[in-house]
DNA sequence: GTCTATAAACCGATAGAC
DNA sequence: GTCTATCGGTTTATAGAC
C-alpha cells in the first residue's frame, strides 16, 4: 500500500465537474419550481445551463435522477439551516424559523415542485439512498423539536407529532402563497408572515395571555 | 313565429349527449385526482369511459376544455353544498363544514388536481365563463361568512379575508392528507378531522375557555 | 356520433464523430 | 466530455369511412 496512490485532492477535472453539476442543479431547481417535474424538459435544462442535451446525460443518467439530485441538495440546504438555528430559541420558534425559510424559498421560485402522488419520480427518490438518509436526518431533528415543544405546551400535545411534521413540510409548497402573490395585494414579506402565522395559529383569534 | 318551432323539451338525443358527457366528466374527475392534469392522457379518458378517442373530441374540443368542464362541475357541486349548509350554524361552523367537504373529496380521490402555476390550463379556466361565474358566486358566499365570522370574533379579524378564503381553498388540495394516508397510521375519518382542526386552529394548544 | 387509422409534434435517451 | 443528429416511443388532435 503506497500512500502516493491514495487520493490527495479532488483534482482540477473533478472540481470542474462538481462546479458544472452545481450549475446544472441550479437550473433544475428553478425549472422544477416554475414548471414542475412533468413540464420540465431535458432540452430546457440543457439550454438553460448552456450545454448540449447529450452532455447533460454524461452527468445524470435520467430525468428522474436529476430531480432526485435536486431534492437531495435541497435537503442538504435544509439541514444546514436547521443546524444554524440559534440554540437559545424555544423549540417552537426554531420550527417557525424553518417553516419561514421553506416558504421564503417557495415564494422566491427556488422550491422544487414535485407532485406528491406520482410513481416514477417518487420511486426515484426512494431508490436514491442519499435522499433517504438526509430525509431521515431532517425528520429526526425536527421530531426532537416537535416533541420538546409539545412537552412544554408550546405546541398542541393532542396532535400526533407526525401531523405537525407533515404540516411543516406541506407549508413549503402551499399554493396559498401563489394565490396571494397572483392577487398582488401583498408583498412577499407580508405573504411569508401570513403563511407562517396561519400554519401555527390557524384562522381563529389569538388568545390574549 | 310558430310556437311549434320553439324548443319544447331537450329531446332524447340531447339528453343522451348530456348523460354521456356526465359520464366523461366522471372519468376525468377521477383521473385528474389520481394522476393530475399532465399525466392524464386522452387515450386513458376514452378507454375509461369506453368510447374512442375521436368520439371524445366530438364532445370536448381539447384536453384543457375537459379539465375546465370538470372544474366547473366541481364548483357547481361546491355551490350546492354551500347552499345546503344548515342555516342555524355559526358562520365559522358553516365554513368548517365546507372545508370538511373539500378534504373529504380529496381523500376519496375525487378532487381534480390541477397545477396552480401553469399557463395552458390556467388560461383555459380564465377563458371559460361558466367557471369564472361560479367561482365568483362561491367566493361571494364564502366571503360573506368570513366577514360575519370575523365581526363576531369567531375568526381572526387581524387576517385579511382574502387569506382566509385562499386558506380554505388550499386545504382541499393539501398534500398532508396524502402523506398521512401513505403513512397508514390513521383512518380517513381521522385524517379529515386532523386537517380541519389544523386549518382553523393551527398547531398551538387550544385555549381553555 | 362512433369508429379505425394516422398525422404532426414533442420528449427522453443514445450513437458516433471530435 | 462536448457536440450534432437521430432513434424510438408517446401524446394531442384529426381525417375519413360508416
Amino acid at each position: 500500500m503506497n500512500a502516493a496512490t491514495a487520493p490527495k485532492k479532488p483534482s482540477f477535472k473533478q472540481q470542474q465537474m462538481q462546479f458544472r453539476e452545481n450549475a446544472i442543479l441550479d437550473s433544475v431547481n428553478r425549472l422544477l419550481s416554475q414548471k414542475g417535474f412533468d413540464l420540465m424538459t431535458m432540452d430546457e435544462v440543457a439550454a438553460d445551463v448552456g450545454i448540449a442535451k447529450a452532455s447533460l446525460y454524461k452527468h445524470f443518467p435520467s430525468k428522474e435522477s436529476l430531480a432526485a439530485a435536486s431534492m437531495t441538495r435541497l435537503l442538504d440546504h435544509s439541514l444546514a439551516v436547521v443546524n444554524q438555528v440559534p440554540s437559545h430559541l424555544s423549540s417552537k420558534d426554531k420550527l417557525k424559523l424553518v417553516v419561514r425559510w421553506g416558504i421564503t424559498l417557495h415564494i422566491q421560485g427556488e422550491m422544487p415542485y414535485l407532485p406528491s402522488t406520482r410513481s416514477s419520480i417518487q420511486q426515484a427518490l426512494l431508490g436514491h439512498p442519499p435522499y433517504i438518509e438526509r430525509l431521515q436526518d431532517l425528520t429526526t431533528q425536527l421530531g426532537e423539536w416537535i416533541l420538546d415543544a409539545q412537552e412544554k405546551g408550546q405546541l398542541s400535545a393532542a396532535l400526533p407529532a407526525e401531523v405537525i411534521l407533515y404540516s411543516i413540510f406541506a407549508r413549503a409548497c402551499d399554493p396559498m402563497a401563489d394565490f396571494l402573490k397572483m392577487g398582488g395585494a401583498f408583498t412577499d414579506s407580508d405573504i411569508i408572515d401570513l403563511l407562517v402565522h396561519t400554519c401555527f395559529d390557524g384562522l381563529t383569534p389569538l388568545r390574549v395571555d
